[in-house]
RNA sequence: GGCGACAUAGCCAAGCGGUAAGGCACGGGUCUGCAACACCCUGAGCACCAGUUCAAAUCUGGUUGUCGCCU
């Protein structure tokens, strides 16, 4: 069987992907699979920069506004529900296009990454998160180093998370997860896929960000984490760790005045920014697409389009 | 013009005679079930000049600059 088409199309945090990404599914006859952490949640909507219903244009969305905020969602669900979806875009002949700036999550669909269905038992976890507070994470990182020795000296000693989960992976299938992570390095996409990054000069990347979040608190920002507060939604919630919802939440709680707030919103969000491109660097097979070189959208269109057709994707 | 205070990395800032803490920003990186998470790496010889001393960012004198007060 011949591999199916996926376009993906990303980029760091307010590069302009969304609007590209309209004119593309219409170029190529394709719908839209959200990428995208946070906007997968119903009621969040100015803080993640969430695309407008008639901004979509009449093009098919997946992934936005599925769950509440209360839901747990992860990789491995997003892994689902994407290639749930992109089956079902495939019958109908189109071409389905990844859009969105979570690298990861992206990652883990792309090239069909193994997760063990094995999220049963927390205690064990609970367990794991009770000691690294009692006798530290550097006891959790011994623990591990007995079990499991390659994780160990590849996660740092301060990395709690990250050795949690190394350990409740050998917990759950006796297996290393420094194992699991080498073979599933090689697995090979099963698509016939084109990864498109958008960039441009770092300098206007931060600028942009600057002028949105100013943007977002003026259209409402913080009525709408207000709003969120009054429906039970609460900070030990993923999804009110969420850029914007964080920070907003932390004035709501009187811990920082509004321009701090706003300050440190920017800050975050330029880190952000950063760290996605610290991602995609990593990445394979990557077509960067600065859009500095560029003219205006439809030249960026034009190359992309180019690109595709190069592949025989179109 | 006089008096006083202060000059340490892009910013904030410790050090008060023994060979430059820390924080933030910037930059770089790790990541395989919380990923808009979590974590890691990274910089100066102390305004300038001259002295004292084995040794000065630290003491002395001068120069320049900034701030405050006064006429």
């Amino acid at each position: 069987m011949s591999k199916k088409p996926l376009i993906i199309l990303t980029g760091p945090t307010s590069v302009g992907k969304t609007s590209l990404s309209i004119s593309l599914a219409k170029a190529v006859n394709g719908e839209i699979i959200s990428a995208d952490s946070m906007q997968v949640y119903k009621y969040m909507n100015i803080g993640t920069a969430k695309i407008k219903d008639e901004e979509m244009d009449g093009i098919p969305h997946y992934l936005i506004s599925e769950f509440d905020p209360d839901e747990d969602f992860n990789v491995f669900k997003f892994q689902q529900y994407a290639k749930k979806y992109i089956e079902i875009i495939q019958e109908k002949n189109k071409i389905p296009i990844l859009v969105g700036g979570t690298g990861f999550y992206i990652q883990a669909v792309l090239y069909d990454i193994d997760f063990q269905d094995n999220d049963s038992d927390k205690s064990y976890r609970q367990e794991l998160e009770a000691l690294a507070k009692t006798r530290g994470s550097t006891y959790l990182h011994e623990l591990l180093a007995h079990r499991d020795p390659l994780s160990a000296k590849a996660i740092h000693p301060n990395n709690t998370k990250k050795i949690i989960r190394a350990l409740e992976y050998y917990h759950q299938t006796g297996e290393a997860i420094s194992a699991h992570n080498k073979e599933q390095k090689n697995n090979e996409s099963p698509y016939l896929y084109k990864y498109f990054v958008l960039n441009r000069d770092r300098a206007k990347l931060y600028e942009t960000i600057n002028v949105r979040v100013d943007a977002m608190i003026k259209n409402g920002l913080v009525d709408e984490v207000k709003k969120l507060k009054n429906m039970g939604y609460t900070k030990d919630m993923v999804s009110m760790q969420g850029l914007g919802y964080k920070e907003i939440g932390a004035y709501l709680d009187g811990e920082l005045s509004l321009d701090e707030a706003i300050h440190v919103l920017k800050r975050d969000t330029r880190h952000y920014a950063k760290r996605q491109l610290t991602w995609f660097r990593r990445e394979k097979d990557v077509v960067w697409v600065d859009k500095d070189n560029f003219e205006n959208d439809h030249a960026i269109l034009d190359h992309i389009l180019n690109h595709l057709k190069e592949a025989g994707i179109i």
